[in-house]
DNA sequence: TCGTACAATGTAAGCGTTTACATTACTAAA
DNA sequence: TTTAGTAATGTAAACGCTTACATTGTACGA
């Protein structure tokens, strides 16, 4: 037809079709404001020319990317994985593309990554806990950009979210714990300083305790980092303390897991010595043996819910609202009374 | 200064700070190009405004987005899950955001994920395994978007791929489980069809099999989709058949995981009765409970030197070459000797 | 002092869409 | 027929950056 350098234009493909350019684009984005007739030679030309829109300009001409950022802590944390899968899923089937970036747990990398998926184009995002510095929020309202907070929902927070209330969940398996008699506890959490579900599922402990006649004060609490084998190291400090805890909680699953290793390690019962209860109920919590005892978390649920929310926002302008699920105990074998 | 009513733009910023548009643009992308003082002064306007460059604009003009695409099977494995992550993190060292997609491991929706990846404009793309329809390849040199394979690495294979051989990892493994005396050898596979991964292991079996003088049709194969369910289903039936299995390889250890379990149900002793060996070598393993032998393969190796080879591509132009990697049999408690 | 070379800055032309608005082509009622 | 109303299409102006090229400023050797 027409000697060709760089890839088609929109251009090229309304002379091959014999329309303007406008005609295309509107073939392309609103097929029936187009004639059946116009359609079909356009599509035509489309398909013999290879044509695809140019991102950039389409960006720039809509000021639309389609494209929704999530920052989490880490892909490595099966919890996020899973939720993330289900996001990225149910993005697509609204035809949003999904752009990830990850903290390890810094808040200062979340900043960081916050403005790059901003200055990426990123229509929206989604984050995970409540707790950040309020300038970064002033940042997202400047540029237009909403977010959506995932893994926690906390009636009193005053920005939208779609989770769990991670205190209410933990309250009531402490409450289970303590009613089967286990009257000195510990338990190996996260970093609370950066990371309000941690703090959450601590202060669940702590209410359960009050409310049961037990001295919250007499929580033996032990903070680590993410692992397996910090979990480990972690459960092996508590049995050394010497506080005579029956039940160790732990504030996720993994930690649990190296708490489980270390105890078959000091030949010590579970859950006949200790009790040892985890939390999220990821794939290692049935694997692990005995199989753990643990909180189960709607992951895929969140993803999804999260997805749909955002994906409502943007192309129906209806406005986010949280979304509270709902975690249920689920009881396998790391957990007993505690012997009379 | 000056009413605004959007975003501030270059042009406000060149206003402000009394230069032109170019100066600015120059500013934020060549620093040494300017002066120390017209760069104060930029950057000052820059900060008063809340400047931020516009991501379409950029994008249409300089045709980069500085964004590369990974579509994966899945990211609730971990063996993904892992080597995404340490993908994201080298890229982010690039300067590169990373985009991602998910197939489920089905070859049409990975065609689909390609195309909506290109689309939204990935400089370049990472896939998993070698096997797909050469069509897409062409779509691929077309759109001049360059694709690095990985998760594995064949001498023979044409395109670049950073991985390790799967054939002969699984090969070396099964060399060692036939030295130790087993002769009746089964496995359960993931879906080979359309997986290149998975009839390389499946290879590497056979192939140890031959070398060892034992007949490669003997192998009792059973083909099952992913998940610990599915390898306990597989492994009950493996036991059903009643081939005399004395080792049953998984094509990776979530399967394995379940095979476990499935032992533990059917009262087998593993090793004593049975061995059980799975590939991958995820957490999973170490977790399980006999720990389970396995192969260990470096997935955050992978996902790091995939990053860099693209990154190099991108911004140096560096053509990209195979990478292969090693993996390392590591042996645990649910391989032993086959009793005389 | 002048001239030259190079550093710093400015001018303005793209980049490839979308879309408001204008125009033309139909359809159907009068 | 005519005409009003609507459907289909066309025209052309944004959108906000980068960058080739042109211009101006500056330092330094002769």
């Amino acid at each position: 037809m027409r000697i060709k350098n760089g890839t088609p234009t929109l251009h090229d493909v309304a002379f091959a079709a014999n329309v303007s350019t406008a005609t295309v684009s509107r073939c392309l984005n609103f097929p029936d404001k187009v004639s059946a007739a116009t359609r079909q030679k356009v599509s035509a030309a489309i398909n013999e020319l290879g044509y695809l829109p140019n991102f950039g300009a389409k960006v720039m001409a809509t000021n639309r990317t389609n494209t929704i950022g999530a920052i989490i802590p880490t892909m490595e944390n099966a919890i996020f994985a899973r939720g993330l899968q289900a996001f990225q899923e149910e993005l697509l089937l609204h035809g949003f593309t999904l752009l990830v970036a990850s903290t390890s747990y810094r808040p200062e990398i979340e900043q960081e990554q916050i403005r790059a998926l901003v200055a990426r184009g990123a229509d929206a995002l989604l984050l995970i806990g409540h707790e950040r510095d309020p300038e970064i929020y002033r940042f997202l309202e400047n540029q237009g950009v909403a977010a959506l907070t995932a893994w926690a929902y906390n009636s009193q927070a005053e920005r939208p979210s779609v989770g769990f209330d991670n205190r209410a969940a933990m309250r009531e398996m402490a409450v289970k714990v303590i009613e089967m008699g286990h009257r000195k506890l510990a338990l190996i959490s996260a970093q609370r300083a950066t990371n309000d579900r941690a703090q959450a599922r601590h202060s669940g402990i702590l209410d359960a305790m009050a409310e049961n006649g037990l001295d919250p004060n007499d929580l033996y609490l032990l903070e680590t980092t993410y692992g397996i084998e910090e979990g480990a190291q972690a459960f092996k400090q508590v049995m050394a303390a010497n506080t005579g805890a029956t039940a160790v909680f732990c504030g996720n699953d993994v930690l649990a897991v190296g708490a489980l290793r270390s105890a078959r390690e000091l030949n010590l019962n579970v859950p006949n010595d200790v009790s040892i209860i985890g939390f999220d109920d990821i794939e290692l919590a049935q694997v692990a043996y005995p199989a753990l005892t643990t909180v189960h978390v709607p992951h895929r649920e969140m993803g999804v819910f999260a997805a749909q929310a955002l994906a409502n926002l943007i192309k129906e302008g209806i406005a986010l609202k949280s979304i509270p699920l709902k975690t249920k105990l689920v009881f396998r074998d790391t957990l007993a009374a505690v012997a009379p």
